[in-house]
DNA sequence: GGGTTAAAGGTGG
DNA sequence: TTCCACCACCTTTAACCC
């Protein structure tokens, strides 16, 4: 079965063979397809849509890469390279002195693990080719669709017409779940503290249950599955046996379904075993890397690695070369690692792709709460919150804001989400993600009793009662979201921006809005207009000390305290709010008292500030000084710059950032 | 220079 | 007829702060 890629070739009667799709990759069950039939169709159903010409895109910008990875490595010279070849002989004298040969890595894969457990609750599908999953994309399929050529992550519209009689069965979390728990109740017996992948596989360290027992890795593989096999009343699953958890992995799938591959710890064989093993059968080497790998270097075997380290130690970063250089050695982890917990938690939507802000807006209000839902399921705050974006056209767009509290409340995530989005618009979105990232530690692993600090959080998200620093740093930062960005890019782009390309911006601004987002818009372009004037006004302004209803701030001793004049009326800049616009009102006393802190680090005594306070000041100042000093900006952006100011968006660039991500 | 943040991309299940 | 997910992790790059 010869890799005869033929993708590389341009044959304009056969089109479909330059279609790079991942799913002519070999998989187990695999085999025996047509994997030109398969390339054929899924280049039919895919053609000309959205979708193709993104893929296209992405296409290019990696074959430009490849192109200039080429250039890189033609203008090495022998003497650079032979100071490589010095780089990694030193490098394979250090990892080998790692290696460890002493240890027994099981790896388990359970077989088709969704498609098996509907089976197993539906027998009628049995010998049926069926997929897991609708017509927009299929999760899983059995090994008698995937002789069709269908497989997981295939659209399943694509596998429909691969396979006109596949059965669709729609996905049933909680029974693959309770199915995983059996699974795992057996691998407990083996190792207690085996690292579970996901759902449906999971690495055990099986050396002291083989030297308890004097049993080989092979025979404890045996009886762990057939253990498998009766407890769950009959999924199968494969297994990997070898010295460490990169190797066990990759045998694992050689005799699947239902089988097992030993690699013995000794290191002849793992480097033969290693030497010609496609650099595609490691876990972390994807399409991308694949492709670079071997056409700009001509890597095709982990074998190569090694053989051409010095061409990688060139041009890689050193943590990317020595990666491929261990893969290429056949090492890997052996250590039991430290309990991982998770690092972000998020939630996602695909829609048909719409430009409607309303709709754009609800979509993103239910996405809010169906993450703080889940953050408060797990009992996790968060202080960075991400934005995701699909494009109509598939482009992703990421936009993230740090907060300076920790917050899983609903309101608290929509409310930054919702100026995140506002600076993308207008734009046409087929989906909407969040994501909330650097928990709370602290939160996270006290006591479950201690679960009141989220419910803390939550409640102080909601309604905003306390002033403290954190909370004023916050509003800072929010209140940034529009301000922060589009000030530094806006200052950078040119230093004497003109005050209409500002307004341009706050004009852009002001549409669609309601009545509550315009008082607020009111006072970011105060910030955003009239910057140190702000300040001036502010000393210039008179406390009304008279008025009825008056809301003080006193934090700081020496401020000025800040009254609604009136009722309604900020004494210190003007800006008029209603007593309704309760967390408005909030905010402004908090931007106060930001500008106060401001005012105070740049100061004469800024010396005796004390440190707490100075921190919390500069934070603030992180984002503050975007307003009075223009950021730092090299006179000339290098092409290598990925930066994308903001204020492009605004002016509705079609440019994404294509030409800059070649740099490595 | 090291740490942090933001944005993008790759990978795998 | 149309139709390509969701989630989490990691790395890299750039800009900026201390």
């Amino acid at each position: 079965m010869d890799e005869g890629e033929s993708s590389s070739t341009n044959n304009p009667s056969r089109p479909w063979e330059s279609y790079n799709t991942v799913f002519t990759n070999a998989k187990a069950g695999m085999e025996g397809v047509d994997k030109e039939k398969v390339q054929r169709v899924v280049y039919e159903m895919s053609k000309g849509s959205k979708y193709f010409q993104n893929e296209e895109r992405k296409e290019a910008l990696m074959k430009q890469k490849i192109e200039h990875m080429r250039d890189r490595c033609a203008k090495l010279s022998s003497s650079d390279l032979s100071n490589y070849q010095k780089v990694v002989d030193r490098r394979i004298l250090e990892v080998e002195a790692t290696r460890d040969l002493s240890r027994v890595w099981l790896h388990v894969d359970m077989d088709a693990f969704y498609a098996a457990v509907e089976t197993l609750s539906n027998p009628s599908l049995k010998g049926k080719p069926m997929a897991v999953g609708g017509l927009s994309m299929i999760s899983t399929a059995n090994y008698e669709a995937r002789k069709f050529g269908v497989r997981a992550a295939m659209p399943g519209f694509i596998a429909r017409k691969l396979c006109p009689d596949l059965i669709f069965v729609p996905v049933d979390f909680p029974k693959y779940t309770h199915y995983s728990d059996l699974t795992r109740k057996v691998f407990k017996n083996y190792d207690p503290n085996f690292i579970a992948g996901s759902l449906d596989e999971a690495y055990l360290d099986i050396t002291e249950v083989c030297r308890e027992r004097g049993l080989s890795g092979g025979e404890i593989a045996e009886e762990l599955r057939s253990s498998v096999h009766s407890e769950t009343g009959g999924l199968t699953c494969s297994a990997g046996v070898a010295a460490n958890r990169l190797l066990a992995k990759v045998c694992s799938d050689i005799n699947k379904p239902n089988g097992q591959f030993v690699l013995q710890n000794d290191r002849s064989t793992v480097m033969t075993f290693i030497s010609s093993l496609p650099i595609r059968k490691i876990g972390g080497i994807g399409k991308v890397t694949e492709h670079i790998l071997k056409d700009a270097l001509e890597i095709k075997t982990c074998g190569d690695m090694v053989l051409k380290g010095s061409l990688l130690y060139a041009l890689f970063t050193q943590s990317s070369a020595d990666f491929f250089l261990s893969v290429g050695l056949g090492l890997g982890k052996t250590d039991t690692p430290e309990v991982r917990s998770r690092k972000s938690i998020s939630s996602e939507r695909t829609f048909a792709a719409t430009g409607d802000e309303k709709l754009l807006y609800s979509k993103l209000a239910e996405i809010a709460e169906m993450l703080s839902h889940d953050m408060q399921k797990e009992r996790l705050a968060a202080r960075t919150l991400t934005l995701k974006l699909k494009t109509a056209s598939f482009e992703i767009r990421s936009r993230a804001v740090s907060l300076q509290r920790y917050t899983c409340s609903s309101e608290d995530i929509l409310k930054h989400a919702t100026k995140l989005l506002k600076a993308e618009l207008p734009v046409s979105i087929r989906l909407i993600g969040l994501r909330m990232s650097q928990f709370n530690e602290e939160a996270r692993h006290s006591d479950p009793s201690q679960g009141t600090i989220t419910k803390f959080i939550v409640q102080k998200g909601s309604s905003r009662k306390n002033l403290d620093d954190n909370d004023s740093s916050d509003l800072d930062a929010s209140k940034n979201c529009l301000g922060n960005d589009e000030m530094l890019s806006l200052s950078y782009a040119s230093h004497e921006t003109s005050y209409d390309q500002l307004k341009d911006v706050v004009e852009y601004e002001e549409q669609s809005v309601t009545p509550n987002q315009e008082c607020k818009k009111k006072e970011e372009r105060i910030q955003v207009l009239e910057g140190d004037a702000l300040l001036r006004k502010h000393k210039d302004c008179k406390a009304d000390s008279s008025a009825e209803k008056t809301e003080a701030v006193s934090v700081l001793p020496q401020m000025e305290p800040l009254v609604w004049v009136d009722g309604y009326r900020c004494n210190l800049c003007g800006i008029e709010l209603p007593p309704s616009f309760v967390e408005e009102r909030q905010e402004h006393s908090d931007f106060h008292l930001a500008q106060r802190l401001q005012n105070e680090e740049s100061g004469p005594s800024s010396s005796n500030t004390p440190t707490s306070k100075r921190r919390s000041a500069s934070q603030i100042l992180g984002k503050e000084k975007a307003n009075s000093k223009p950021k730092k900006q090299k006179p000339n952006q290098k092409d290598g710059s990925k930066h994308i100011p903001i204020h492009t968006f605004f002016t509705k660039s079609n440019q994404n950032s294509n030409d800059e991500t070649q740099k490595k």
